[in-house]
DNA sequence: ATAATAAGTCAGTCTTGTTGACATTGTAAG
DNA sequence: CTTACAATGTCAACAAGACTGACTTATTAT
């Protein structure tokens, strides 16, 4: 029950166990309705969200590769290539042997991958953009902010990579 | 690849399809850093982050039934129960009879449960209030607007008397 | 007395993660 | 050219943590 004060470049910012446990709160109910609109779409393919995040992270690097994937994931091949193996035996993932490097496996989304894709991305979207437009656009500065500083060094350099690429 | 653009109080913001993307990112690798830490300690006890929301809930309030935890945590009684009987087995929780109602069991924590709760609480804030302070007070706040909105309003009734319990 | 509530339990299923071992194919280095 | 390494895939086994459904026990409320 200490409180902790804080100096920063203008104020004093007085972090107490009160408002850290509300952040932490915050996180924990956020991520629930973050999570809570897709999970309801790929109820109906039979899908969970390892095939949610394999179909975002392959349609914002098309052509990406099975360990740049596991990467980004931060799961074993094993579990991946499983969420994989349906996605591709359901026409939603495409898979080509590299030019370069013909161990590697480049994926793409098939059509049907990209309407599963732009089906989750907008239900997750609306609700981001509600969210962003009631807090205004100072508020979602602050929240990319604090977001990018509550990552690991490794997922913001990932996470960084991937801002660039997408514009 | 369409852009949307939304008129809020004082400025026009607008919300490219690359910015809510980002967002979803940023959500994603967060909540990964988020609970990196407290992972690592729990992993010693041989708990998991069902154990830790458990503890964490109960040390916020007190004396809380079996049906409010059931209702906070969202998910059914018999996972709930699972994770309550090892934390009730191995000390950390203690089941007290209800006095008005008996059929109501209350939780709180043992002196075992409190220092597990606080090592985890400490690990846990300690990267949020380091987040904070990078970010500053500002960012702060608008990190908590948009992750209120981002809630389910049932989510954010049950986040905001918590609040008001907690000061 | 009967119905509803709070809690616990048993059994079975599913997703998603893990380890470990091994095979295949292709690239790179000596 | 052979040997080592790398990228991928696969088999098996296991565990956490979620779910459903059915059922019991104790207690309270009608």
């Amino acid at each position: 029950m200490t409180n902790s004060s804080i100096i920063t470049g203008e104020s004093l910012l007085y972090l107490t166990d009160n408002q850290l446990r509300q952040g932490i709160e915050a996180m924990f109910f956020a991520y629930r309705g973050f999570t809570a609109d897709p999970d309801k779409i790929l109820e109906e393919y039979g899908y969970g969200r390892a095939h949610h995040r394999a179909v975002h992270f392959i349609n914002g690097s098309p052509g990406t590769t099975v360990n740049n994937l596991l990467t980004i994931l931060g799961v074993t091949k094993q579990s991946l290539n499983r969420v994989l193996r349906t996605l591709v035996d359901d026409m939603m993932v495409e898979v080509k042997i590299g030019v370069r490097d013909k161990r590697e496996r480049h994926l793409y989304l098939t059509e049907n991958g990209n309407e599963l894709q732009e089906r989750l991305s907008a239900a997750q979207s609306n609700r981001m953009r509600k969210a962003f437009k009631n807090a205004g656009p100072n508020a979602v500065s602050g929240f990319k902010t604090v977001l990018e500083a509550m990552m690991d060094p490794e997922l913001n350099k990932i996470y960084s990579k991937l801002r660039e690429e997408g514009k």
